[in-house]
DNA sequence: CTGAAAGCGCTAACAG
DNA sequence: CTGTTAGCGCTTTCAG
């Protein structure tokens, strides 16, 4: 039994009862008009006469009035919104991405729905599901490695996406990123210059994350590249919290023969592994050179200052929200481009003591 | 002008040209049932017999099949979703709270929907509108101050909210949250009673943020009701920014009369101000105790430890959620709750060197 | 510059 | 257990 929508003495909200809000029906009634002009208010105000527009803007106003946007959406078939997906939110590296794509996407009015998947496909896959759900029209999505038949879910509903975080190496599936593998590279090739052999590696779960898979495999083939043999006695997989890069620099020191060097490729486990050194009276970089990932603020807020990869995190998350825009409104695919990143040289790097 | 919807063929996506994406209609004719049962499948799929529900997931897998959120939010007038303002993301401190929030919301199958305003009250506005439009079934929102029009809006708009991050101490408006003002006060008593009598403040900036306003209060009253007076040349008011902390301390050791003692509001502000007395050759805590707020995970991380106020940022996230859930589905406004903080003492107190 | 009318894709009684 | 029938609140031709 359906009551009808207002009482019939056309009293908008704030007579008897429990008014419902206001509609585009209720304002047009009030102002005079018909429900397309007040329509046009908000979509081609240089459409409306002064006066009209004048009129039926102070009624909007009166009422407090809010358009529906999912009437709208659902009428213009333009929602607006771009969906992002990232992993996680407690690192802050993420947090600078997802400000500029905000960013860039309010500038041209587009909204962005925000989807953390903490490292879980299954998550990732619902989230990606939902957005689409909500008729976002662009995806911004973190590393590709995901089942194919979500790459075909997003392509039957003719969504437009863009991978960040990670520059595919194979498959060509367009990508606003940076090299991981090569950043990875300048890391350990700097170690190796100054002279160490014995480097050992934390990195996040290469399982969950191709982002860190990358990373590792650039380090294993970069030690192979220089004639030294990866030790997986000293490599560590684990979660981007302080606690886990130092638990693992704890039994790597624990190890008869120690590393001289590790690179860790995230900021926050390369503090947590100085954190270790330090309580365990290692000096930071005479007995033990670190090399961090990300660049994170907090990196030159440490002693000795963190060397590290600084990535661009900023502008691939403006670039990719403006490219996405692009494509949406041209219907075509994302226009693909590559990043760089630099070798930040700072105080926890040094030549091995003993050599 | 507008085309069919589907070629007359009946042959869905997949065949020539661009086939549009499938909709309920879509399927209901190519499983041969009528829409109201595609529905049902998804709704109430224990209302429809297994041979007529297998048939039709059938035709929604075939048809990678999304429904459409803002159809079914517009049919239903149920959005199951949240609208969740917080000023930055770059703070880890909200993305604690953040992420509660959206595990909290996700348990009971809701969505949440998070704008960040970047302490900008145009912003927020301006966010709170857009979720608004988006038919959000709560809000919850960061800190109490903003223009009462902006209330009353939501109240037209008939959608429940709860504050946090801010017990408020005047006007009733539903809050869950702790008390910033007695956080505060701890963390300076806990200064008094070591013996500090001349201390100073770093906070954010009180016109943007009323928990700043709070916490600087409370260390004015502080120091008032314990005989001491404020000196405003020792108060600083800056972004939460590691840079901005050490700026502020900066300027303090370079005062002919410097503290003994800072407090803080943040942690990052915190770290900021330890850094700036390590490169100035001024021992922590020996000649200059710290005391942060938020208890950030890195505050473990630094040397020494950092003493800190710990906010329950998480448990405020979770339950806010829980009971704005709870206010929507009975109907009423959502049920205020205090919590509580703790001051944490570590390495970075300590009375002061010349008492 | 303005209005009438036909949907957008889905849900929700109601009837069968 | 299933289908029919009205909308939900808005945009968008097409006339005028």
């Amino acid at each position: 039994m359906r009551r009808p929508r207002l009482a019939p003495d056309g009293a908008a909200a704030g007579a008897s009862g429990a008014p419902s809000r206001a509609t585009i029906h209720d304002i047009a009634r009030e102002a005079g008009v018909s429900t397309a002009t007040v329509s046009r208010v908000f979509n081609q105000p240089e459409k409306v006469s002064a006066r009209t527009r004048d009129r039926v803007e102070a009624v909007i106003a009166r009422h407090h009035y809010v358009s529906d946007a999912l009437a709208r959406g659902l009428a213009s078939r333009r929602s607006r919104t771009l969906g992002l997906v990232i992993p996680t939110i407690m690192n802050s590296i993420y947090a600078s991405s997802t400000q500029a794509i905000q960013q860039a996407a309010q500038e041209v009015g587009y909204t962005v729905l925000i989807g953390i998947s903490e490292f879980s496909a299954d998550e990732e896959a619902l989230l990606i599901h939902r957005l689409l759900e909500r008729r976002v029209q662009g995806l911004i999505l973190t590393g590709r490695e995901r089942r194919p038949d979500l790459y075909e879910k997003i392509r039957h509903n003719r969504t437009p996406f863009v991978i960040t975080w990670r520059q595919s190496r194979e498959a060509a599936l367009p990508s606003i990123s940076f090299d991981n593998y090569r950043a990875a590279q300048a890391a350990v090739a700097h170690l190796i210059a100054l002279g160490h052999r014995r480097i050992g590696l934390i990195c996040g779960r290469s399982d969950v994350n191709d982002r860190a898979l990358d990373r590792r495999r650039a380090f294993e083939d970069s030690l192979q590249a220089a004639g030294l043999t990866p030790d997986p006695s000293l490599i560590f997989e684990r979660s981007f919290e302080f606690v886990d890069g130092r638990a693992a620099m704890h039994t790597m020191l624990a190890r008869p023969e120690r590393p001289t060097a590790v690179f860790c490729a995230n900021d926050i486990q390369a503090i947590g592994a100085m954190y270790e050194c330090q309580e365990a009276g290692v000096a930071v970089p005479r007995d033990m050179s670190i090399v961090g990932f990300d660049d994170l603020p907090i990196a030159r807020y440490v002693t000795p200052q963190l060397t590290t990869i600084r990535v661009p995190a900023g502008e691939m998350g403006a670039r990719a929200a403006r490219a996405l825009i692009d494509a949406i409104e041209a219907g075509e695919e994302v226009a693909p481009c590559a990043l760089v990143t630099d070798l930040v040289v700072r105080g926890t790097t040094a030549p091995p003591a003993r050599a």
